[in-house]
DNA sequence: GACCAGGCACATC
DNA sequence: GATGTGCATGGT
């Protein structure tokens, strides 16, 4: 790991935030909302989550009663769009679950407290992986944890500060050391990754006009 | 018709 | 502890 990265991640931001400016992810939406959305979109297209999210609510069950209410298979149905739908249909009933048992239902009670414990007790549900929860907590929660995505590694490797096979844990843990905890900046800066990720860093060929373009950078993917 | 998309659990070596 | 595989839809 390079040892001006907390420089380097500083400088990452302000030029992404310099030509992306702000991105406004998940705005205006309820926190019950991020939570089925950040479940439902695990290695699925954000589209596909979105045509399941209509469905929920086209029928009135994006509720934490209703879903609680529902059966597994009946949820699996109205989120297939979204695809793996019967998985998705256990980890979500598998939340609801923890929720109501745990947490009175209480959904800012399960994402309060000290932060590293409600990061392990999401952590221990069956299907919130650390990137499902961290999601949770950042856009649902308003928790300052750092959200490493796809996007997030492949634009760090791209520009050698990571690793290829840097786990997931070591790259939130560089963001966490190197960055003040900031919910509003977390949120921005993992939202300009995938703006980033998505127009430059995808392939080798897409490089002219990168924010980060003058920055240490590696051709190969 | 591959390949990918805002992963995760589980099996196996 | 690292690597491989199933899950499954819709877009490119």
């Amino acid at each position: 790991m390079a040892k001006q990265t907390p420089h380097m991640l500083q400088e990452i931001f302000d030029r992404l935030f310099a030509a992306y400016g702000s991105q406004h992810w998940w705005p205006g939406k309820t926190a019950l909302e991020v939570v089925v959305g950040a479940i439902l979109a695990q290695n699925t297209a954000w589209t596909n989550v979105e045509r399941a999210i209509a469905n929920l609510k086209r029928t009135g069950l994006l509720d934490w009663d209703r879903l609680c209410a529902m059966t597994e298979e009946e949820l699996a149905e109205l989120i297939r769009p979204a695809g793996t739908f019967r998985i998705k249909a256990k980890r979500l009933k598998a939340f609801v679950e923890v929720l109501f048992d745990n947490h009175a239902g209480s959904l800012d009670a399960m994402l309060s407290g000290d932060l590293n414990d409600a990061r392990s007790r999401l952590l221990f549900i069956d299907g919130i992986g650390p990137e499902t929860a961290d999601a949770i907590l950042l856009y649902a929660g308003g928790r300052p944890t750092f959200v490493v995505d796809a996007y997030t590694k492949r634009v760090l490797r791209r520009h050698l500060m990571i690793d290829d096979r840097a786990d997931y844990e070591s790259v939130r843990q560089l963001f966490h050391e190197s960055l003040e905890p900031d919910t509003a900046m977390f949120n921005e800066f993992h939202a300009l990754f995938v703006a980033v990720g998505k127009k430059h860093c995808r392939t080798r060929a897409r490089c002219e006009g990168c924010p980060l373009a003058s920055m240490h950078h590696e051709d190969a993917i």
